[in-house]
DNA sequence: AGTTGGCCTG
DNA sequence: CAGGCCAACT
């Protein structure tokens, strides 16, 4: 028998969760369904034999003399068993409750209570750090911001609502919280050095003669290759590996033809940019033919373009995108240059026109990796290739590959690429197709083993996605989808990417619940009498456990609001655990329903979109 | 049929 | 953390 399942959120099939507060400084006998601004809340009038829990909500402080805490109830009819003073006291909200039978209170002043310091510095106090924590902050910062690479995109918080659920109701009926002070900027200083030492180097790389034949330019893109990096990989002779293409044919066949589908892949996204970027523009509509330059990011710190022609006269740029593609053949080890790059494509958004938003949704049209950005002697063979013209049947040929490419499943799993570079791009080599190129008695059919690099395609999410996830879940225990788009807007959204990052989330809260439900148990088995004995303080051994998973470099400063949370699930699973309820199959289900009505908004800072 | 949450397992 | 599985839901 299951625990619980069901596609709904845990809280779907309960009933409206019933939120009836009251401002003492008004009519008492006036009531509404809401929030009040007031520190000193009656409950009265309600029906209390339905209440399990409530939930403390911090009031942001629109006006000065606003510190009041709200109050969320909610029926369940399996929590009817009284539950203990402590427990709603516990959590720091002012409580007067004139059914003391029902709630098992007693009416008389004792049961007044005034909201904590804890309970009331969560939410808008979390980012107001000390001067100490500062540095952790940034780093923090830059962890979320390091992901971000649409600048162009602009996000509103509030798009999160999709009304759907019940908690997202509540907390829609909550104040928002305040957010941190507006992002910083960033530094441009980087970026503009960037771009300078693109810019020369531009220049420096594109002069290659047009005219040049693809086997011309291929045997020059080797020269080139070993002028570059043959410095540290001698291993590599020139002469061997021309020899080896001779000897080999159908070996020069098979690079070519990855080549060849790269190349066709990677110019095909570009016209689809520049169209759209046409359709966009709609400047003037005739018909003359324009030369439309396509930066190509390549060869290190090198960059090419490539002059497409299209009917209209709207010149556009489109960002550096597809090359990258082409380091699959040969992927120089060589990396440390690379990574004064990483941050070179979105630097370079600043200066230059900016793309439709069209571009920035696409993963493969942001910032690139480090491997993508070595001096490939195929690529700029390629490049040149390609430039001159090209081959009319290889196109058609990957054309058919490419709709095979679009059919194959993409596979994602967390990737350790850099940090700053968060964005699938392009599969990796196959290693055969290395060792098959260097070494050439090693038979491999070209058809599967294109087809298979087909297949490693690794569009997915990186170890720093992970990250930021798991610092999300410090907010939100059942983020929906819609928050998720937004906080992970670098990411190109499939199912299955939805579907990995709903599967983190659920095994985050595999860990939490189990982590706090050993604890409860072990308070249980202590001896612990009252729920009011368990508090989950940053020095609690929960916290450093729970702090451990999801924040283990501890750079992060972990809400307030967590602790609470932490706190109400654990007094949560006490009070079931103590009443016996764990003999139920399913009682851990009524637990999740009041944890889900706990999330908290996400800050902007996850869901913004930083360009610095 | 597709989606999602939870449990179990490795 | 991911895969498999199942249940509950749309």
């Amino acid at each position: 028998m299951k625990q619980a399942g069901g596609q709904s959120h845990p809280d779907t099939d309960l009933q409206p969760p019933l939120v009836l507060l009251h401002n003492r400084s008004m009519d008492p006998n006036v009531w509404s369904e809401g929030m009040y601004s007031s520190s000193n809340i009656c409950l009265d009038g309600c029906t209390v034999e339905h209440l399990s829990s409530f939930q403390p909500d911090p009031v942001p402080s629109s006006d000065s003399d606003a510190s009041g805490v709200s109050l969320t109830f909610h029926r369940d009819s399996e929590n009817t068993a009284m539950l203990p003073e402590s427990y709603y006291r516990g959590a720091g909200a002012s409580l007067i409750c004139s059914s003391p039978l029902e709630l098992n209170l007693p009416r008389d002043s004792s049961t007044r209570r005034h909201p904590s310091p804890a309970s009331s510095s969560c939410g808008h106090n979390d980012w107001n750090l000390s001067s100490g924590h500062q540095a952790k902050r940034a780093r923090v910062e830059n962890i979320i911001k390091g992901m971000t690479c649409s600048p162009d995109v602009t996000t509103n918080q509030h798009e999160q609502t999709d009304g759907s659920h019940e908690s997202e109701r509540i907390r829609e009926l909550s104040l928002h919280q305040e957010h941190m002070e507006g992002s910083g900027s960033g530094s441009l200083s980087h970026s503009q050095t960037t771009r300078k030492q693109l810019d020369s180097e531009e220049e420096k790389t594109w002069s290659n003669s047009p005219n040049t034949s693809p086997r011309d330019t291929f045997e020059d893109s080797h020269r080139e290759f070993e002028s570059s990096s043959g410095r540290k990989h001698q291993g590599w002779k020139k002469v061997k590996l021309l020899s080896y293409f001779q000897s080999r044919p159908e070996r020069i066949k098979l690079m070519a033809d990855v080549l060849k589908y790269e190349l066709s892949r990677a110019v095909s996204r570009s016209v689809d940019s520049v169209f759209k970027s046409m359709q966009l523009l709609q400047a003037s509509p005739d018909n003359e033919s324009v030369e439309t330059e396509v930066p190509l990011q390549s060869s290190g710190s090198n960059e090419k373009k490539i002059r497409l022609s299209f009917g209209g006269n709207a010149e556009v740029q489109v960002p550096d995108v597809q090359t990258e593609a082409l380091s699959l053949v040969v992927q120089k080890p060589r990396l440390e240059r690379s990574d004064k790059l990483i941050l070179q494509p979105r630097s370079r958004a600043h200066h230059r026109p900016k793309p439709p938003a069209s571009f920035s949704h696409d993963p493969a049209l942001c910032n690139d990796q480090p491997s993508q950005k070595t001096d490939n002697p195929a690529r700029q063979h390629a490049l040149r290739w390609l430039r001159d013209g090209g081959s009319e049947a290889g196109q058609a040929k990957f054309e058919m590959f490419d709709a095979h490419w679009t059919s194959v499943k993409v596979r994602s799993k967390v990737n350790s690429r850099s940090a700053r570079s968060p964005l699938p791009r392009s599969a990796s080599v196959d290693p055969r197709l290395v060792e098959s190129l260097r070494f050439p008695h090693v038979k491999i059919e070209s058809d599967s083993l294109v087809k298979n690099n087909l297949y490693m395609l690794n569009e997915g999410l990186t170890t720093n996605h992970l990250k930021k996830a798991k610092l999300m879940f410090f907010y939100t225990r059942y983020p929906s989808s819609l928050v998720l788009k937004m906080c992970f807007h670098d990411v190109q959204f499939t199912r299955c990417i939805t579907s990995q990052l709903i599967k983190w989330f659920s095994n985050f809260r595999e860990f939490y619940y189990i982590q706090i439900e050993k604890f409860a148990r072990h308070a249980l088995a202590e001896g612990v009498a009252d729920v009011r004995g368990l508090t989950v303080g940053r020095e609690s051994e929960l916290f450093r456990s729970l702090n451990m998973h999801y924040n283990k470099a501890n750079d992060f400063q972990v809400p307030d609001r967590f602790l609470e949370v932490a706190e109400v699930t654990q007094r949560e699973f006490y009070i079931a655990i103590s009443m016996g309820k764990d003999r139920d199959p399913s009682w851990k289900k009524a637990i999740y329903k009041v944890i889900c009505k706990l999330d908290s908004d996400m800050p902007t800072e996850f869901k913004s979109h930083h360009s610095g």
